[in-house]
DNA sequence: ATGTAC
């Protein structure tokens, strides 16, 4: 009998080469379940996926990006009084001002303390050990080559954004206000991981064990690489935090902020299911037990806020993390360039703006890029894994360090 | 997705 589940309907497209890819991973040894989201697309391993094991980790399953997530915050900007051209001229000017090592720590730290708490802030790791696992990163950030630099606090390349966006539509207004969501402000959502930390982590556990043939979760070189795993996962926390308070700062907006959602996608976390460990290996795949969660689906298009059933067992304890990739990146140039110019490619459908600076970007990172996330979070609904809780539409969308 | 090399 197959081990393999794929939270799709007909209308929602995936693409062979990952259907493939989920085959594949689903006959290591130790994979009780491979899941398939609706936001299923080829990478190294498969993306939108969740892979469920027993007594073996597999690294390279979760990738290099440990800890990469979705941080969503509500800003003290009303949406009325929002000026984009304004924003548009200050972000313009970049976000890192900050580059030395003690400044760093001040500014987190300043970051941290400018956020209400809503008992969210120490959710993975207690605040007291701040410096002591940002620092546990020593070997990475000291292995940087400019000066006291640091990547901490920068967003990275690739799918990694920030983007201010506005209340579009809200069907629970209970739940809505009960996470503490305010549809008259404008919130700020931060898509970005570990950086070149997680990298380090993920190259060390292949080198030293050979990562693809998996750690014996009751080894050395397991606990080693979870305990590594939990530092990155907390290290890609705080850095969308201090991405948060750098935009918010290069806006001239109060930098006092609430983080309301946080949660990776690129992760491995133990459960317990009959009195068995499993190790659910998420790859682009957000965990469904663990509270609401954000799921954008591109600068184009809607971000939508769920929350997940009580029982999700079916796909993974897991949920699409996007719209999914549709065109290869190689492609996009190619496909959209008679579609757009340089300069047009930054205006989007919902009179939203882009500022980045990498032309390529900019035509791999275009709505025509992702598949519809209407579609993906019908096939989430038609599963019974979710409900939906509100809609945001993209304002301003920020994609340089 | 990454830092680095080209």
């Amino acid at each position: 009998m197959s081990n393999i589940t794929i939270i799709s309907s007909d209308k929602n497209w995936l693409v062979h080469a990952a259907v493939e890819q989920l085959k594949s991973v689903s006959k290591l040894p130790g994979v009780v379940k491979a899941i398939g989201l609706p936001d299923l697309h080829p990478g190294k391993t498969p993306v939108g996926a969740a892979i469920i094991t027993e007594n073996i980790i597999y690294p390279h399953l979760i990738g290099n990006d440990i800890g990469c997530g979705m941080a969503m915050f509500m800003t003290d900007l009303e949406k009325r009084k929002l000026k984009l051209e304004r924003l548009i001229s200050k972000l313009s000017k970049g976000i890192n001002n900050v580059n030395f090592d003690e400044m760093l720590l001040k500014e987190i730290n300043q970051a941290r303390n400018n956020q209400n708490s809503l008992g969210l802030m120490n959710k993975s790791k207690n605040s007291e050990n701040l410096e002591e696992v940002l620092l546990q990163a020593p070997e990475y950030e000291k292995s940087i080559s400019s000066p006291l630099g640091s990547s901490l606090g920068t967003i990275g390349g690739g799918n990694h954004f920030a983007e201010l966006q506005e209340t579009e539509s809200v069907f629970d207004e209970e739940t809505f206000s009960h996470l503490g969501f305010d549809k008259k402000q404008i919130m700020l959502l931060v898509h970005s991981g570990s950086r070149g930390y997680g990298q380090t982590i993920l190259d060390e556990s292949i080198k030293l064990y050979e990562a693809q043939n998996g750690l014996q979760s009751t080894s050395s070189a397991a606990k080693e690489y979870l305990s590594k795993h939990d530092n990155a996962i907390f290290w890609a926390a705080i850095n969308r935090e201090l991405i948060a308070y750098r935009i918010l700062r290069a806006l001239g907006i109060n930098t006092h902020t609430i983080k309301l959602v946080d949660s990776s996608h690129n992760s491995v976390s133990i459960k317990e299911c009959d009195n068995k460990l499993l190790y659910i290996h998420r790859k682009g795949a957000s965990p469904s037990d663990a509270g609401a969660v954000v799921i954008p689906g591109s600068r184009g298009s809607l971000t939508y806020l769920v929350m997940p059933s009580d029982n999700t067992c079916i796909s993974g304890y897991s949920l699409a993390h996007g719209a999914g990739r549709k065109c290869e990146r190689s492609m996009c140039k190619s496909r959209l360039e008679n579609k757009y110019t340089k300069e047009t490619i930054k205006y989007t459908k919902f009179k939203g703006r882009v500022i980045c600076n990498d032309n390529n970007l900019l035509f791999e990172e275009a709505p025509e890029a992702y598949k519809n996330i209407d579609t993906v979070i019908q096939s989430l609904l038609d599963f019974g894994l979710i409900k939906v809780i509100a809609t945001f539409k993209p304002i301003l969308t920020y994609k340089n360090n």
